[in-house]
DNA sequence: GCCGTTTTCGGCCCGACTGTTTTCAGTCG
């Protein structure tokens, strides 16, 4: 069983021991453990092998470590099904409605056994719940509000739709012509999983510092106010002294708070979290006789500001190297910045070729001569044009004849694209029984080998396992792109062995793919680290159909930092000739260079 | 349910905001 899967039902214990009434830190036990499993990327079945090393795990107990068992021999547990028998499972849809907490949800169970979003949506419209206890005509309404708004989403979107919004809403926010309110705005600063590069991004955080100014509070309500005029807002959520919260027409929740310069630091620190990652921080300054909110890091005694201005400043004074950012999900950086192991990470700038796009030849919408010469505006020095094969009807894949015409396209082009070097490649299609889509005296002519699979997804896990072993031991086969073929949000991953994959791809000198197109992220972060633990080879690629798909690259490069990759690890940071020595080598070429050597 | 040495019992992060209260419980991040 998946360590997700083991977590969610311990969250859901502790949802619904909340609702049951149990005290905080019961709970909180269950919450703590489900957490931890969900950023752990050891399996937690193989750390159950060994019950001591199961129960070295922070917050896992004896009766943890005994639940945790059962639930991986049985894929369920006692005490759940006790609650289970007691609550129905879809009290905890309700938990999703905003506003609506554990005590409500009781509250609505046990006066009228309603348990579904309709069944509460029924409630407050017949205007029934404004007379209850503990609720009101307004709350009715918000009820109302939030359970349209959850029909309406899932309540998660990609990481460039989030940060699309957020810098649409920043602009907003600086437009001096907009609002005389803007001038005493200093800064605007996306935190939360946005500035962390998470996958899939739950709301918007923006701090807002303000300039020093006569009046601090008259300045932060004429923002506030400027803020609440935003045209995409559906529902304001929240309007106070330093907070508004809105709901906007896209889904996204947009949070912003407004702060002085001095409080910054600590409060971007606590903003952008992972909400564990700043637990360990307060954990650490009250052993150091500090204590961290968002506003500073002060002595626990008379609450003399120690640091706040800045979050390198905050880490120093923890005696912690900085961590950056992608990094702060609790998987190991506390301990690495302690000791001086910080991993110096792979940066956008570092980026000298992009290795997976497609032109009109296929999918694409761009020619040749127009990838390349955008490629070159961004200051590449190599590219590889790496259209579809046959394989992929539906994106008018090429076969040999036209492969090899391309090829000849592509050296053409380049005579008229001086200035950055055009490699020939192709996204040659992994078929159903592992072997690749075109001949090996055509992928013998190509610069790069990009090999993906596009179908028969469903495949089950040996057979899939089976199929990817065997591209890879092609020999012509040089990148695995998009690995897993999961897209986010929409698809999973292909079952399979994932050590099993990366040990073969290690062996043949087989580059893997961290594919930047915002749908795909693939591999993504986790499998990123495994990859980076055997010292294997991996590119960055942005998959582009289009010149604009360039940009794309800069969410595959804060998907690798969240692999903790540097830039040795990274092969498409080399330059061309050593990024060409990187790639597995041809056998042909092999062959002729063996034979040239013997008959010199 | 877990954890710890200034605790084996008593605390679990904590501050902002809302709405319903008439001083605060519940929700949220």
């Amino acid at each position: 069983m998946e360590n997700k899967e083991v977590a969610r039902i311990l969250r859901e214990t502790a949802q619904l021991l909340e609702i049951d009434g149990a005290i905080i830190g019961r709970y909180r036990s269950y919450e703590k453990v489900a957490e931890l499993l969900y950023s752990l990327h050891e399996r937690i079945e193989d750390i159950c092998k060994d019950p001591k090393k199961l129960r070295e795990l922070p917050g896992v107990g004896e009766n943890m470590a005994e639940h945790i068992c059962e639930i991986l021999q049985t894929g369920d547990y006692k005490l759940r099904q006790k609650l289970l028998k007691k609550y129905p499972a879809s009290l905890l849809e309700l938990l999703r409605l905003q506003s609506l907490g554990p005590k409500k949800v009781l509250f609505l169970w046990e006066t009228f056994q309603v348990s579904t979003i309709e069944g509460v949506e029924k409630l407050a419209r017949e205007g029934k719940l404004r007379e209850l206890p503990g609720f009101g005509e307004k709350s009715e309404q918000n009820i109302l509000k939030a359970t349209e708004s959850a029909k309406r989403s899932t309540g998660r979107f990609k990481l460039n739709a989030a940060e699309d919004e957020a810098d649409k809403f920043a602009a907003y926010i600086k437009n001096t012509e907009l609002s005389k309110s803007a001038a005493a705005v200093e800064s605007v600063t996306p935190a939360g999983s946005l500035r962390r590069g998470r996958e899939t991004i739950g709301d918007i955080d923006l701090l807002v510092t303000m300039r020093p100014g006569r009046d601090k509070q008259k300045d932060v309500d004429a923002v506030a106010e400027h803020i609440l005029k935003y045209p995409g807002i559906d529902q304001t959520l929240a309007h106070g002294e330093n907070k508004v919260s809105v709901l906007l027409g896209s889904g996204f929740q947009v949070d912003v708070r407004m702060l002085a310069k001095e409080n910054f630091g600590a409060a971007l620190l606590y903003f952008t979290g992972s909400k564990s990652h700043n637990v360990a921080l307060r954990g650490r300054a009250l052993d150091m006789g500090w204590t961290l909110n968002e506003y500073a890091l002060t002595t626990l005694k008379g609450g003399k500001v120690v640091a706040g201005k800045s979050e390198e400043e905050i880490y120093a004074k923890l005696g912690l190297d900085y961590i950056e950012p992608e990094l702060r999900e609790m998987t190991g950086e506390i301990e690495a910045a302690e000791n001086h192991k910080m991993p110096k990470l792979v940066r956008l700038q570092d980026i000298r070729g992009d290795l997976q796009m497609h032109t009109t030849a296929s999918d694409g919408r761009n020619s040749i001569e127009e990838m390349g010469e955008a490629a070159k505006a961004l200051g590449y020095e190599y590219i590889a044009l790496t259209d579809h094969s046959k394989a992929v009807t539906v994106a008018n894949g090429m076969d040999e004849k036209r492969t090899l015409a391309q090829i000849k396209k592509i050296r053409a082009a380049q005579e008229r694209v001086p200035g950055i070097r055009l490699l020939a490649g192709i996204e040659v299609d992994i078929l159903k029984n592992g072997s690749l889509d075109l001949s090996n005296e055509v992928l013998a002519q190509l610069d790069v080998v990009v090999a993906s699979v596009h179908s028969y997804m469903q495949l089950d896990r040996e057979a899939m396992t089976d199929r990817i072993l065997g591209a890879i031991e092609n020999p012509y086969t040089q990148i695995i792109a998009h690995p897993t073929g999961r897209l986010v949000l929409r698809r999973d991953a292909f079952d399979y062995d994932m050590e099993k994959i990366l040990d073969a791809a290690k062996k043949n000198g087989v580059a893997v793919e961290c594919n930047a197109y915002p749908d795909r992220l693939d591999l993504k972060d986790v499998h990123l680290r495994m990859a980076k633990q055997r010292g294997m080879k991996i590119v960055i690629s942005t998959d582009a159909h289009n010149t604009t798909h360039f940009r794309f690259m800069k969410y595959g490069v804060i998907t690798a930092r969240r692999g903790w990759l540097e830039k040795k690890d990274v092969i498409n940071t080399l330059p061309l000739d050593q990024f060409l020595a990187a790639l597995r080598p041809k056998p042909t070429a092999a062959v002729s260079k063996a034979a040239k050597t013997k008959s010199a």
